[in-house]
DNA sequence: GTGAAAGCGCTAACAA
DNA sequence: TTGTTAGCGCTTTCAC
């Protein structure tokens, strides 16, 4: 004998008051020209009956889902874990709602994602896009449907929407100067694959800080590797290897700074005293090893917010005119720990 | 001049064909009573007026929304996101999509989120209860309207509903064997709150442990610790200053661990040769740290997975009868690494 | 094998 | 200030 499901709906609300369920609907929504005592009645019998309005019968009729798509290669990611805490948290102050779809990297799945999406009503998409993925013409649809699309992240720049990315250049060249205010000369760079874009800035924003400051770039000090732990061990041993040897190395992100911060160990060299160390990325291990990672952070979180804002904002003046669409760029944020930080605590 | 937003509906293929939009959708939906013919011009022309199907309409009249309301502490906790990325996972084979409500470990965020999600018409809640809730009254309310309830990691025998867990007591137990077989006589256990179930749980596997392995449970060699790095390290300090200091020690969790080995470190003690350690939760950072860290793996993804398999269980066979919910409890997985294999790679 | 008609629960234009 | 009516787009029962 299990308790009876409850099922109330606004006419049940109407019924009991003997009033029609416009009433009530208007009632509940606050309208101006309801008087004080019918909506302080319905409410309360909206109270005691227990009544939820039906979000799907409202979104079918107002043809508004108050519900934003999110499509993430993984949530399993620490990265894509920050954005959607960052998006939900003001999606939820407006009063949204965050559908997740993980693409795992493909683009069949990303297709599949947009459609699901499309087909749900979402009232906005917000997509970093997957490697896999070349053709664009899904994302087209989404804009050709009316439905606001910001892109975070994984960005391109030929579909014309808003997008949210973190400034590469500006995070390299911070990380650098950094290292040549610690009094570094010989500033050695492990990049990354040269055709990904973000890793190409993170070199020239390198080589100008390197110019800036008045210090000569040696391309004997530029290595490159493809982005893990062994890759850096591997790039780090060639540096040690030269006749001279550098006395920082700015690694293209974390992993690639902790095979580095490895082999440095290896070949029993002080950090940050013979050479001072820092990575890019600001991920969460950097904090718990010794010595403490420097780093660049990304700003996840923000990110996030910030896209879930430039949303907002397109949703909220949906006048006419079609929208600029918004470019925006995060200013990393340099975080300086043990490995780059010469008398540290002293 | 922007495009002309597409906005396709059964009725334009029906007009477009000169038939019904009942016939229309049920050739959609490959009813067998509809004629191949026809199945496949409206095929044809579904695809030529990139027709994409409302779900929104098909749920107000099926009553059915195909959607999963997931409720966590925070997105931007890995352990969370790995759960979240099992749970999508599983959701996408079985063409559900997944809604995300974060709690912030507050009461009134975690109602807020119940509320939403039955507005929302979801087919069914998998929960982490957050910190922060003693009353439960939300939850019932979701069993109260028939929409299937899982609990998951963070989980209350009280109300009645499936669940998944881990088996802290099995992990803690596989933990403290294993240094038993590395050859450790004189292991000690820093603890957490023993007032948190899972804790004490993980207590009890290490008494357990050393006492089918013949070894005399040492008070002296159990500490209580508070759950942060910090407090690793005092406890640590601790057990380095009794004595006969131990030669192993099982932390209840990966943060004490780290902050256990700091304080090994800082005592000029090798680990493991000296002291072995092993932690519990698989932290990412414990991979990266040196010496890497041993660890319990909590299988969160499967964890994910287990719990959204659970909703579809009961979702997929609602033949009356009230189902007995399942109390699902996860093998933890033991992860050796450097910090507790002596010889280590010889 | 297909059509006609009703209705899921809500909202909004129009009337009164 | 409230009621009437229609309809969002789809599914489904009942006809034929």
């Amino acid at each position: 004998m299990s308790e009876a499901i409850l099922k109330v709906t606004l006419m049940d609300i109407a019924r009991e008051l003997n009033i029609t369920a416009a009433t009530v609907s208007r009632a509940l929504s606050n309208h101006p020209a309801i008087s004080e005592a019918t909506k302080k009645t319905v409410r309360q019998t909206a109270d005691k009956l227990h009544y939820q309005p039906n979000k799907i019968a409202s979104s079918l009729r107002s043809g508004k889902s108050n519900i934003i798509g999110v499509i993430i290669p993984s949530a399993e990611i620490s990265f894509f874990g920050s954005v959607i805490h960052g998006i939900e948290s003001v999606a939820s102050t407006n009063h949204y709602n965050v559908l997740i779809y993980q693409t795992s990297e493909l683009y069949e799945y990303e297709k599949r994602g947009v459609q699901t999406f499309l087909q749900s009503q979402v009232d906005g998409v917000l997509a970093s896009i997957s490697k896999d993925t070349i053709n664009l013409d899904h994302y087209r649809e989404i804009k050709k449907r009316g439905v606001p699309l910001v892109l975070f992240d994984r960005v391109v720049d030929t579909l014309g929407v808003s997008s949210v990315v973190v400034d590469d250049y500006a995070g390299a060249f911070a990380a650098t100067s950094h290292l040549v205010k610690q009094g570094c000369k010989r500033i050695a760079h492990i990049g990354g694959q040269q055709h990904v874009n973000i890793f190409n800035q993170r070199l020239k924003g390198y080589i100008d800080a390197l110019n800036v400051h008045g210090i000569q770039v040696d391309d004997d000090l530029i290595v490159y590797g493809k982005i893990s732990i062994d890759s850096g061990r591997e790039c780090m041993k060639k540096l040690l290897a030269l006749p001279r040897i550098p006395d920082a190395v700015f690694a293209v992100e974390d992993f690639t700074a902790l095979g580095a911060m490895q082999s440095i160990k290896e070949a029993n060299r002080k950090i940050p005293d013979e050479i001072a160390l820092i990575g890019f990325a600001n991920e969460p291990f950097g904090e718990y090893i010794t010595p403490t990672l420097s780093t660049v952070s990304q700003q996840t979180v923000r990110m996030g917010q910030e896209a879930a804002n430039l949303f907002f904002n397109v949703m909220n003046k949906r006048d006419g005119a079609d929208q600029q669409p918004t470019r925006l760029v995060l200013e990393p944020e340099l975080i300086c720990r043990q490995s780059s930080i010469k008398n540290y605590g002293a």
